[in-house]
DNA sequence: AAGTGGTCTAGACCACGCA
DNA sequence: GCGTGGTCTAGACCACTTC
């Protein structure tokens, strides 16, 4: 009894041992569905996955190429933060630390296309077990907040958009830098201590929605599987 | 003629109206082939797909609901460090600083599960356009090397690696840190400025392969859509 | 025990992208 | 053009999980 896996399994084990070489091309579906008796939808769904993961290369009319120079794909979990927290056996606290509406730094606009409009600016620090644990420096479009605002001293911005503005697309990027004065103070730091910094912009399919940097404390390690 | 997109870009939008809210059980997959008119499959495709992207949660008999608490994924991609430089534009260059055959510090052979066993160790600056742009410290079991072994001073253990050892697993890991002494000196930096530090674990299925530790030069940042 | 999602089949049509 | 992978169908059986 073949199943998908049984058919990933045994491809991985002849590039494993060698019977295709990286860069070789492999038989077709229909060859492969004959030779492991199985349906040839299931193939498909085996080294669909392989390719997902970066194994295999596919292309109509081309074949399916053992990938010669493979870019391995691992997939980052983005929690809320709270979750993150709590997920480590401690307690989770917010303490908002600035509430203003004022136009944002171009750096901000311009990644959002938001020019020359008033946001929302929210400085806020998240604690495990009360102590620090990121410091969130997030500008929110307006237009996705209702009036009055949620109380942000009560939830925090990411889980109200969760749950309120739901499911959007955006981009995420880390990087590692000196913690400037005011990231400093508020995690209890000296100024340019090395901080993982997480910076996410996220869109509705018609409009922007947040822009934020997470400035995490030092000792965090962000990590997966592959 | 209502492909699989089509049936998930419909049931992301009822789930952006709130239609279907945060934590609702959702119809089942039958209900939903009827409703759309199209087979069952169909629909097991698409939301499948949102189950992996975090957007919903699927459970046998307990049906599928929309992710209450949506723990989001990205995909990130893993390099090799050459195409990595040569996608930026840049001329790869390579340089071996150091080769031995010793038993590693008690964190990497703990962390494979080689006890008190010797390996190669090899540390090599990877150059961008001549300038630094990692430097990588890394630990080799010696029963996946040939006799003799490769010239790593011409090829990167990493490259040769996915060339000849092929398709592992392993875990990966970010961090921000000061850069030690030998690491600032490698890149051209002064001690305890901020790096981005990524941490991989690699084995096959029989045994373990290596460990790798890749500082980068000040100004790298790695990114990805969501 | 029963309901739900997960998978498999055999067949079909289609879209892409090489030649 | 034409071969390959991508997708869809209708039906079936199975595995898991809650009841």
């Amino acid at each position: 009894m073949a199943g998908w896996e049984d058919i990933r399994a045994e491809v991985m084990a002849r590039i494993r041992a060698r019977a295709w070489p990286p860069g070789a091309l492999i038989p077709g579906e229909e060859a492969l569905a004959q030779e492991f008796g199985v349906a040839r939808a299931t193939v498909n769904r085996a080294l669909s996955e392989l390719a997902r993961t970066g194994v295999l290369e596919r292309r109509r009319k081309a074949g399916t190429r053992v990938a010669a120079m493979p870019v391995r794909k691992a997939t980052l979990d983005i929690p809320v933060i709270r979750a993150e927290v709590e997920a480590r056996g401690e307690a989770y606290g917010l303490r908002l630390l600035r509430l203003e509406i004022t136009r944002p730094p171009l750096s901000v606009s311009a990644r959002l296309g938001m020019d020359s409009v008033q946001m929302v600016h929210l400085r806020t620090l998240h604690l495990a077990s009360g102590r620090p644990f990121v410091v969130e420096d997030r500008w929110l479009n307006r237009k996705v907040l209702p009036d009055p605002m949620p109380d942000f001293a009560e939830i925090s911005a990411n889980e109200w958009l969760v749950a309120h503005v739901a499911f959007t697309t955006g981009d995420i990027a880390f990087s590692a830098e000196p913690a400037s004065g005011a990231e400093a103070e508020a995690l209890g730091l000296t100024e340019g201590t090395a901080v993982f910094v997480t910076e996410r912009c996220t869109w509705a399919p018609d409009q922007p929605i947040t822009w934020v940097r997470l400035v995490h404390a030092p000792g965090y390690r962000l990590s997966t599987v592959f």
